[in-house]
DNA sequence: AATGAATGAGCATTCATTCAT
DNA sequence: AATGAATGAATGCTCATTCAT
């Protein structure tokens, strides 16, 4: 071998650089030249490591799906009851404005976008909120089991609380001060605590 | 008189057509041409009427708003208590499947992804996010009224049920299935309700 | 109708600039900035006019075979014995030099090259050839019968017929000098001629 | 001695996979990426060995013709009287269908299309041509003057019976089907004896 | 000799916008 | 008001060629 491949570092550069880029322009205004050039890459780079553009779209939702896992997987360890998993859940997702973080937020909103209408991104986005709502409904099962509800409502029930959330990036990438800051956390998680508090006994 | 104007029905045309195509191909990839031929028209006259693409597009998202702001008008003479008028609000906005409206869903997730990057829409949506807000803090506001509750959570609870409802439209339009047809607005209004059972008295 | 449509012709002139532009320098080589510049128009009239550059390319594969269609129409009329029809044929097809047609055939020559690799283009070259050959087993046929011989050996005589008449316009094309110049008609005329006298009769 | 070079081996394994190439996609759609990857080399490589990706065309064509050569020389010896020689020359160039042979066939026809265009494919292209009417006209002689005939049209002859295999060569592999299999080596043998035995005598 | 990442010019194609009719 | 041809800049993508390793 007498090059050793980059391959894995320069696709990861590149679908940094389409995040950025796409939060601040969107997915079609997100050039390849302009990806590029955030990059610090030559435009023809761009399609020797990946195919089309399409695919970096791709290689980005998943990886900010991976993120998620990860960030899951860390808070699972260190929460104990019920009632603690879903609060560190629920805040881990919900933590917004750690800077880092808005342009993530952004992006996904555009990808939340192209999901309407380009097939393969769907795909993968509806696999990525399916994965996200099995994850829910354990949490708010075992949650309503502590309690000794009954788990009759436990599917709607984490439907809305993944709809709040993708609603609250909607909110903070496109109508910031709409959403009091930091707010949406708490609020989410009393809705949720008291929604269960009234819930019948099993 | 020679001729009478038909531009207010023709801009009306082309709003419409461009909600459609947008629905479908996502803003970007809803060209004047396809929009010209979705509303029958030769492509030459949509420049005839508007100025430019970025114009019909802020004409669509104040169409929405308008007919947002009707369909309140016309709740609102039929209820009597605060929590029928609520009931009434959330089963408005949040009734989907009734097929003609599917568009108009997918349309708003599209235009909610543009407000992320053109300052005009962005300044557009915000208002209509904003006359929303004021809305809905008042039809809590009533509801707390009229159970003795305190009213210092309106503003995030408002800020959490405009977001459940943006994700709602969200996940309709990206991930059919996710939500268990035609439970959004009902458990959207049992978390509300018990959120406000919950709340300490004035 | 405001405006009349002059797409056929516009058409038409781009064909032709792809045919001039295609004999210099090759389907690949033929780029539609080269095609315009000939053609004299926009490089983007090209594409309002045809979907894609391959788009052009069968429709100039059309245009010579109904040009070949026509002359061959026109030389039927006058020709009566079936001897004459059929050197007045071969006369037509090899009767190069005209200045005019040398792109003609240039073209044709790559357009054989492009049906190798291309089906669309392959698909509409073997109805051209199919065409030609059952033209020509007409006109042999005639001969033959006329001459009272037997008919068993038209269609590989057809065949090798056209054979021949592809590759002088290959040779005209890429070998000037190989084929004495304005022999190829006489030649290909007394081949012919002298298999039928010498095959028995029927 | 470090290590013997292998350039000669590279070069022909390089041509190889050109010639497959070729007849698959054309001269220009064979990419270095392409042809490397049909040679089981690296792209790169591919530059070390031949300057541009031209000169690995004229390669070819020079193959191809030395092979023509090889093919020669071998049923020259076999060969005793005129006749037998021009059977043997004839069959042995367009005794098609041994499967190996196609692609061959099929490059050859696109290295005629690009002689067309390409001055220094053109300059190869003529030379083998022109090789070859030396040659056939050699044959043709031969027989003529065991026929005891006169020898005015041995240049035209051999013209068009170059003629015929080069355009036996693009219907072979443009339009399969349209010359009867196998015919091709015979018609072209019998037109060529009838029209020597109807040639006045010397 | 060999590798494969990197470059950048060039390509077909798209599309908002203009404009003569 | 309306038409639809025309424009040209911009875009994603290709690819021969280079070069550090």
């Amino acid at each position: 071998m007498a090059r050793k491949s980059n391959t894995d570092q320069r696709r990861e550069e590149i679908v940094a650089a389409l995040l950025a880029t796409m939060a601040e322009h969107g997915y079609e205004k997100a050039t390849i030249q302009l990806i590029a050039k955030r990059a610090g890459l030559a435009p023809g780079l761009l399609h020797y490591h990946f195919k089309t553009k399409a695919e970096i779209l791709l290689a980005l939702v998943k990886a900010l799906a991976e993120q998620g896992n990860r960030r899951y997987a860390m808070l699972a360890d260190a929460a104990v009851t019920p009632e603690q998993r879903l609060q560190a859940y629920i805040g881990a997702r919900l933590g917004l404005g750690e800077g880092a973080s808005a342009a993530a937020v952004a992006a996904w909103v555009v990808i939340g976008a192209e999901a309407v209408r380009q097939p393969d991104v769907r795909a993968v986005y509806q696999e990525v909120i399916h994965a996200e709502a099995v994850r829910i409904e354990g949490l708010l099962g075992d949650c309503l089991a502590a309690l000794g509800k009954q788990q009759t409502q436990v599917r709607p029930l984490a439907a809305s609380l993944i709809a709040l959330m993708e609603g609250a990036f909607q909110l903070a990438s496109a109508a910031p001060g709409a959403m009091p800051a930091g707010f949406a956390a708490r609020t989410a998680l009393d809705l949720v605590n008291r929604y269960m508090a009234l819930e019948p006994a099993a």
